[in-house]
DNA sequence: ATAGGGTTAG
C-alpha cells in the first residue's frame, strides 16, 4: 500500500512536469522531490490525474498500476478514455476488456476507443472494438453513429443493417447522428431511394442530413434533385453553411449553372464563410468548368495555399473544354511548385494530350504513373483513349491486356478505340469478351460497338446488335445510336432502308441523325432523297459550319447552284460558330501547327516546293483531284490548288521535310479530312515510303503503300 | 461528444 502512495505521488509531479514541458520545452529538470501528500484515499483527485489533458501513455501506466492495486475498478473507464485519448489504443482496450471494467457508465470510454479508431482512418478496427463492447455494456446514439460511419467507409452493407436493426432495437431509430451517418451510408452505394426513406422517417432534419443528402445526389450524378433538396432546405428554415455550398457549386458545375454558381459564390462572401481549400478549390472548378477562366484563374492566384487537388480543378476545366495548351502549362507549373501530380491531375494532362496527339508527353505521364502512381481504371481509361487519340492502337491493346481488373467504361474505351481505328471485327470480339467477362454493356458500349461495325461495313452484324440492344439488353436508343445504325446502313448504300427505319420511329430525327443519312445519300448519288433531307436539315437551321458543308456539296453535285450560294451564304453568316480546320503534327517530340493556306510557318516556302513536287509525281500515277465540291465559280486550274493547301497536306509535307523515310508520321486535324486529301494521301505514303496516320475529328485513317485500311471513304 | 464537403476515364 505504502508502494502504491508513492507510484501515486510520482504520477502527479510527473503530470504537472509534462504540463510544464509542454509550455517551458522540454528541458526543464525533472522535479526530484516527492513530498505531496498521498492521494491515494482521494478519488477526487485521482479522476483529476485522469482528466489531466495530453498526459502520456507511461504516465497512464502508472496510474494503471495504482488503480489494480487500490482495486479501484470505478475508474478503470476513465483510465481507458485517457488511454484512448493519448492514442495508446490497445490499451484502451485491453483496460475496457477486462470484467471487472464494465460498468453502465463504461460506454464513454468504449466510444472515445471508436472515435480514436475513426480519426486514425481505421473503420475495419471500428467494427471489431464495436463487436467487442456488445456484451459488456449498451451502446449509445454517439456508438451507433461510430459504427455506421465506418460501415459506409467500408462500404459493408450486410454489417450496416446489422447495427441499423441494433440501433433502431435500443431506440436510436429515429436519432438525427444515427440516420445521418445511415444516409451517408446509402448515398456513398448510390442508392438514394433507401437514403430518401430514411429522411423522410426524420423527425427533424438539421444541417448535417440535408447536406448529406446534397451530396448523396451529386455523387449519384443527380445534380438536378441536388438542387432540389437545397432549395427545400432553404424553404423548411435551415440555413446553408460552406459545406452544402460546396455540394451547390459541384451540381452548378455539372449542369453548367454559372449563374447559380457566381450567387453561391456571393453568398458565401456576403454571410462571411470561411474560404478554406475545399470551399475555394470548388468555386474554381465551377468557373472553370463553365469556361470562365477569367474568374477561375483569379481566384486560383489568390488561394493562400493551394493543394494537388485545387490545381488539378483548374487543369481539367481547361483541357475539358478545349484548351490543351493551357492544360499541359499548369501541369508543368505545378510540377515546379514542388507538388507532386495527383491521379486527377495526371488523367487531365492525358486528356490534353489525347487532344493535341502529343504521344510523347503522353508515354512520359504513362511512366510516372507506373513509378509514382499505380494503375488503376481510371488512369488505365485515360491512357487507353490518350494512345488511341494519338494512333497507337497496339499500345493501346497492350496496356489493355495488362491491366488487372477492367471496369466497364475500360471495356467501352477499348471498343472505342478498335472502332476508330477500323477494326471492326475486333470491337465485336471485345463486345463477346466483355459478356463472357459478366460485365453489363451499357448505352456507351452500343454506340460505340455499332459506330465500329458501320464503318467496316459490318452491316447484318451492326443491325442484329442495334435490335438485341433493344429487345434482349432493353437499351432505348438514344440519338448516337439512331446516328450510328442509319450510317450503317447508308454508308453501304441502303439509304432507303434507313429512312423507312426513321419513319417508323415516333421521334423526330435530329440533325445529326438526318447528316448521317444526307452523307449516305451523298456517297452513293441518291440525289433525290438527298434533297429532301437537305431541305429537313435546313428547316431545323444548322449553324454547324461542317453541316452545312455537306448540305452545300449536296446541291453542288445535284447541280443546283441557286442552293449551293444560299448555303455559302448560310455558312459565311455562321460566324462565331466557325472553327477553322487546322492539322496538328509532332515532330521529334514538338508539335506544329497548320492552318489552311497557313503561310506563317518559317518554312512555308520549303512545304509548298514540297507540295507542288508530290502532286506532280501523284498525277504520274493516276492521281485526278476531285474539285466537284469546291466552289463552282472558281477556276478549275485554282480549284486544285486550294485542295493541296488543305492543312493536313501541308502538315504532311513539313513532316516529310523533317523526317526520314519510314518514320510514322500522326496528323491531328480537328475536322473531318476531305475525299479529296484521303484520296491524294494513298499516294503520298507510297511516294514518300512513310505510314500516315490521320486522326480526323471522327476516326483514324491509316495509309500505307498507296492504301488506307479504312477503305470505307 | 458522435453524422455531411473539393479534382480524374469511355
Amino acid at each position: 500500500m505504502h508502494a502504491a502512495g508513492l507510484q501515486c505521488c510520482m504520477v502527479l509531479l510527473q503530470l504537472k512536469w509534462e504540463r510544464r514541458s509542454a509550455i517551458a520545452g522540454p528541458d526543464l529538470p525533472i522535479p526530484n522531490a516527492m513530498r505531496l501528500p498521498a492521494i491515494l484515499a482521494d478519488p477526487r483527485r485521482l479522476r483529476r490525474v485522469l482528466s489531466f489533458p495530453g498526459a502520456a501513455p507511461a504516465t497512464l501506466a502508472r496510474v494503471h498500476a495504482v488503480l489494480i492495486v487500490s482495486a479501484s475498478h470505478h475508474l478503470l473507464p476513465g483510465l481507458a478514455t485517457a488511454y484512448a485519448r493519448a492514442s495508446a489504443l490497445d490499451a484502451a482496450e485491453a483496460t475496457l476488456a477486462i470484467p471487472a471494467s464494465a460498468s453502465p457508465s463504461s460506454i464513454a470510454a468504449w466510444n472515445a476507443l471508436l472515435s480514436a479508431h475513426t480519426r486514425r482512418g481505421a473503420p475495419g478496427e471500428v467494427l471489431r472494438v464495436f463487436r467487442a463492447l456488445l456484451p459488456a455494456t449498451r451502446p449509445d446514439s454517439t456508438t451507433f453513429t461510430l459504427a455506421l460511419s465506418a460501415c459506409a467507409r467500408l462500404e459493408n452493407l450486410a454489417a450496416a443493417e446489422v447495427i441499423r436493426d441494433r440501433a433502431s432495437a435500443a431506440g436510436y431509430g429515429k436519432d438525427v447522428f444515427v440516420c445521418s451517418a445511415l444516409l451517408h451510408l446509402y448515398s456513398r452505394r448510390g442508392a438514394m431511394d433507401d437514403a430518401v426513406k430514411v429522411f423522410e422517417g426524420m423527425p427533424s432534419k438539421d444541417r448535417v442530413a440535408w447536406s448529406t443528402m446534397v451530396s448523396g445526389f451529386i455523387n449519384a450524378g443527380r445534380p438536378v434533385e441536388a438542387l432540389d433538396m437545397y432549395r427545400m432546405m432553404r424553404e423548411s428554415g435551415v440555413e446553408g453553411d460552406e459545406v452544402v455550398m460546396v455540394g451547390i457549386l459541384q451540381a452548378c458545375a455539372a449542369i453548367r449553372e454559372v449563374h447559380v454558381g457566381a450567387s453561391v459564390h456571393g453568398y458565401l462572401s456576403r454571410h462571411g464563410m470561411r474560404m478554406d481549400v475545399v470551399t475555394t478549390t470548388s468555386l474554381v472548378d465551377m468557373y472553370a468548368k463553365n469556361g470562365r477562366f477569367d474568374v477561375a484563374c483569379r481566384l486560383f492566384g489568390l488561394m493562400p495555399c493551394k493543394n494537388a487537388i485545387s490545381w488539378s480543378a483548374l487543369i481539367s476545366g481547361f483541357a475539358q473544354n478545349g484548351r490543351a495548351d493551357k492544360a499541359l502549362d499548369l501541369f508543368r507549373e505545378m510540377q515546379t511548385t514542388g507538388l507532386q501530380p495527383d491521379a486527377g491531375a495526371v488523367v487531365s494532362a492525358l486528356l490534353a494530350c489525347a487532344d493535341m496527339g502529343l504521344l510523347k508527353l503522353g508515354k512520359s505521364i504513362h511512366g510516372f504513373i507506373l513509378r509514382r502512381l499505380e494503375m488503376d481504371c481510371i488512369r488505365g481509361t485515360a491512357l487507353i483513349d490518350m494512345y488511341s487519340k494519338c494512333g497507337s492502337l497496339v499500345s493501346a491493346q497492350m496496356l489493355f491486356n495488362r491491366v488487372g481488373s477492367r471496369d466497364l467504361v475500360l471495356w467501352n474505351a477499348m471498343i472505342a478505340c478498335c472502332g476508330t481505328h477500323g477494326r471492326g471485327d475486333d470491337a465485336l470480339d471485345l463486345f463477346h469478351r466483355l459478356n463472357e467477362a459478366g460485365v453489363k454493356p451499357d448505352h456507351a458500349t452500343f454506340a460505340s460497338l455499332l459506330s465500329a461495325l458501320s464503318h467496316c461495313g459490318l452491316v447484318e452484324e451492326g443491325k442484329f446488335w442495334f435490335d438485341r440492344m433493344i429487345n434482349e439488353f432493353s437499351i432505348q436508343p438514344s440519338e448516337k445510336h439512331y446516328v450510328c445504325i442509319v450510317d450503317l446502313l447508308a454508308r453501304s448504300g441502303r439509304v432507303e432502308e434507313a429512312n423507312d427505319l426513321l419513319t417508323s420511329v415516333q421521334t423526330e430525327p435530329t440533325i445529326a441523325i438526318w447528316v448521317a443519312l444526307l452523307s449516305g445519300c451523298l456517297n452513293n448519288k441518291k440525289l433525290e432523297l438527298g434533297e429532301s433531307i437537305a431541305e429537313k436539315i435546313l428547316q431545323l437551321q444548322p449553324d454547324d459550319v461542317g453541316v452545312l458543308a455537306l448540305v452545300s456539296n449536296l446541291y453542288a453535285v445535284a447541280k443546283k447552284w441557286d442552293m449551293v450560294r444560299e448555303v455559302r451564304k448560310l455558312m459565311k453568316d455562321s460566324g462565331s460558330k466557325k472553327v477553322p480546320g487546322y492539322s496538328l503534327v509532332e515532330v521529334r517530340g514538338t508539335r506544329h501547327s497548320f492552318l489552311m493556306e497557313d503561310q506563317s510557318h518559317p518554312q512555308y516556302q520549303e512545304i509548298l516546293k514540297v507540295v507542288a513536287k508530290l502532286d506532280s509525281e501523284m498525277r504520274k500515277m493516276g492521281y485526278v483531284p476531285k474539285t466537284e465540291f469546291v466552289y463552282h465559280d472558281l477556276d478549275e486550274h485554282v480549284k486544285e490548288q486550294l485542295l493541296s493547301y488543305h492543312s493536313e497536306r501541308l502538315a504532311i509535307a513539313f513532316a516529310l521535310l523533317n523526317t526520314s523515310p519510314g518514320t510514322r508520321l500522326v496528323i491531328i486535324k480537328n475536322l473531318r479530312v476531305c475525299g479529296n486529301c484521303h484520296e491524294a494521301i494513298k499516294y503520298i505514303s507510297k511516294i514518300a515510303d512513310r505510314e500516315i496516320v490521320v486522326r480526323d475529328a471522327k476516326r483514324f485513317h491509316h495509309f500505307k503503300d498507296g492504301a488506307c485500311s479504312c477503305g470505307d471513304y
